[in-house]
DNA sequence: ACTCACCCGAACCGTACGGTACGGTTCACC
DNA sequence: GGTGAACCGTACCGTACGGTTCGGGTGAGT
């Protein structure tokens, strides 16, 4: 009996291991080898020779091929670490300057090639396998993101900083002001703008935005 | 020779027909399948099966397997209509009310399954194939609506309806308050929340947000 | 030195699917 | 009625890739 493939079920968001350091190298070759040429370049027998392993340690280790891609959705969402700096709230200049760095943190995370390989992965394969990479990447990404993000919101409504009647519903503006339709577009393949670049004036213009809409 | 490949360079956005009834009446069948089973449903033969057409008539009319998807899309995409309502601006309140109306119509384009399905498609071959697909949905799609929407805005703007200094920029932030993270969360396979199946009421909102930023 | 777990590399198998070829049918036009 | 174009259905081919098996090698523990 093969080794069970990786299961979205019974993995814990915070169990930090989760694979070994030769596995970790492994989902690191097959994260470059999917930011290059996308799913299909994912194979195992290219994986296999890429990353000096065999394909019999691949599937020991994976169960099967969705097990590896759910492992590689896994293993990277794991890297992604946003400060939490949700700590000092002091003053409302520096909560404000919290916040776009969040949005700018945000923003530097989404438009990578990396997180836009992985977004490409799980939304061409989510109608498939019952769908695990896409529940896999909203319960290891999104939702981690946005619940950070109305931790956030809420000490600067306990603050007197912003005013709204829902969290949610005020981070999902927020999201909006910041990522507007550059995501879909860079996710389409096309090129980023050099304005779209400058991750810090968007993170500002989406900011000051939001406060016209929220601040208090 | 076969015939040519669906030609993206050569085919013009306003070209009518483009596709004979028969062969359109196929690119609907490759569209249910799409939609149904995403793009690993769509086989040369299980489309000849369900369309009832032979593989070899395919081959004739889309060259190849890539020329067929890119009919989809840009069969689908001659399909959509916006409603072209930019010409009565008479008074503020229909204004609005036209803004409002293609806020929600957008909403129901890009949330539909079909779009869905597409913008999945396009998404998943974004890094092969040179990318014909999205760029195809680039132009066809987006490109076109929001020619239109700035249309819409300039018009609000020179009625004084509407304050703004780039209409570029007013449409993409009239974009991200409409969508948010909808869009990319449907992508990923996620069910939309019964608050996000009214998209007058989404559209309301957006159009609120919009206008204390941008209303004159 | 023996064993055992782990793993690499390569060969192998089965199958699904893109693409082609061919015989037979319909239908328009002469 | 003859002819040719368009097309359907089916059989067929080649290949790429997921998954399995096997022989050999390495290294830690006894």
């Amino acid at each position: 009996m093969p080794a069970a493939a990786y299961d979205i079920a019974t993995s814990r968001p915070d169990a930090a291991p989760e694979f070994s350091p030769r596995q970790q190298a492994v989902l690191q070759h097959a994260l470059t080898l999917l930011v290059e040429g996308g799913e299909k370049a994912l194979t195992t027998a290219g994986l296999a020779r890429t990353a000096s392993c065999s394909k019999e340690s691949l599937y020991k280790w994976f169960g099967d091929r969705d097990g590896l891609l759910a492992a590689v959705v896994a293993y990277q969402a794991s890297q992604v670490h946003f400060p939490s700096e949700a700590g000092a709230t002091a003053d409302a200049a520096t909560f404000r300057a919290h916040v776009t760095a969040f949005v700018e943190e945000l923003l530097g995370v989404l438009f990578s090639e990396t997180s836009l390989a992985l977004n490409r992965l799980s939304i061409g394969q989510s109608n498939t396998n019952s769908n695990r990479l896409g529940q896999l990447l909203l319960e290891r990404g999104k939702n981690m993101i946005s619940a950070r993000a109305r931790a956030m919101l809420e000490a600067g409504r306990r603050h007197g900083l912003l005013k709204y009647d829902n969290a949610e519903d005020a981070y999902q503006v927020l999201y909006g002001l910041a990522i507007r339709d550059v995501h879909i577009r860079l996710l389409l393949g096309a090129a980023s703008s050099p304005a779209e670049q400058d991750l810090k004036s968007q993170a500002k213009t989406a900011v000051d935005h939001f406060y016209r809409l929220f601040g208090a």
